[in-house]
DNA sequence: GCATACTTACTTACCAGTAGGTAAGCTCTT
DNA sequence: AAGAGCTTACCTACTGGTAAGTAAGTATGC
């Protein structure tokens, strides 16, 4: 698509935007409703288009998961540059990935992008199910490192590889913002603290 | 439901189980796909009978969303009745529910019922929410009581309250099961020994 | 500098399939 | 005779997806 890149080169070259609305309203609706649950339908009555503009961007919905798990990764990269860039230590990206959980679930109850793909994995289009399986590699490999090194550190204390432990955290993390929908938001800032307790991170 | 009572009761006046395979299906359809990912047509495909049949048992979706949960407590009151009567002490519980877990996972990559009704909260008719949220709370006191328990005999080792260390724990299985679709079998089975490196089990 | 050719970003109108749900009738057992 | 347990036939709403058309902008040749 050079008339993409095109666009996003030159400012002047984008009137609309419609196509990021798209995408920023589906992540919001896949955060918080689930990837079956939100229909072209809907993004177009709430963006004031017609529906067939919406397919006109992403022609298929597995395209359009496709395109959600790509800006979601986008996202997550641009965070993690950030983080390096101002020398972020384990526990302050640590910290930081669990401030990101935890800004979802204020943010009108939305869960983890991939926690809620995961939960539809069974009915989603293929070459979806495969990017979500090649973005939640990439986090956790991030993570595990993190892990890793604050062990090394002495910032961290668990037993175990950091390999195992990350599922543990990442487990915990996407399953805790689900039944956070249920058992109310606190259930979730018990968990997370509970998280740090289990890494022997002493609270002031 | 008187009839259901009956036929319970008296095997003679169950002449199909239809009700019974119903229940079932529909279970294994919510853990295998979710919720909004099955339909009655589904699963009267796949027992031989006519949709409207499915209407008969569970006249609107809601309803067997609910009796669905029901049928799932149950099914957890009958295995904790059996585990309290051969005398299981807090590690056999422990394993015994992530056991439950793990054959949910071996058996065709189901996840748990409750797990799989949080993650799409948003869009269940508001009743079944509050059955999920109660049984979701009777499930955790279970397992809080096992916790504290095991911890005052030294059986586990842990920080903080048994009430948030069962978050992290029932957040971890529900998670790594969804996790466990797109990262294999394997990354379960790790987080479970994991999950008993962080109460200070030590394996054999 | 202006017409021609083409692209972008949509719209209107439609499609077949499926969703949940209902009313009325049939059949078998008690 | 009555009711339980269905079936047939239907309804409306909505799903993802497509075809055809159009207004507005861009690029190119002369």
């Amino acid at each position: 698509m050079p008339a993409t890149q095109l666009r996003a080169a030159s400012p002047t070259g984008s009137r609309t935007g419609t196509r990021e609305a798209i995408l920023a309203l589906a992540l919001d609706l896949l955060q918080a409703r689930g990837f079956n649950a939100f229909s072209y339908q809907h993004i177009a009555d709430r963006l004031g288009i017609r529906k067939a503009a919406v397919h006109y961007h992403f022609p298929t919905k597995a395209d359009l998961g496709l395109a959600l798990v790509a800006h979601y990764r986008t996202q997550f990269e641009d965070w993690r540059a950030a983080q390096m860039e101002k020398g972020a230590g384990p526990l302050d990206l640590l910290r930081g990935y669990m401030a990101i959980s935890l800004h979802f679930l204020r943010d009108g109850g939305k869960a983890c992008p991939l926690g809620v793909l995961e939960a539809e994995f069974a009915s989603l289009p293929p070459p979806l199910r495969e990017a979500v399986t090649a973005l939640d590699t990439e986090l956790r490999e991030f993570l595990a490192g993190v892990l890793e090194a604050g062990r090394g550190a002495g910032i961290f204390r668990f037993d175990g590889p950091a390999a195992d432990k990350v599922l543990v955290i990442t487990a915990s993390l996407q399953g805790g913002l689900h039944i956070a929908r249920a058992a109310g938001a606190r259930s979730f800032t018990r968990m997370l603290r509970q998280l740090e307790r289990d890494l022997g991170i002493t609270n002031d």
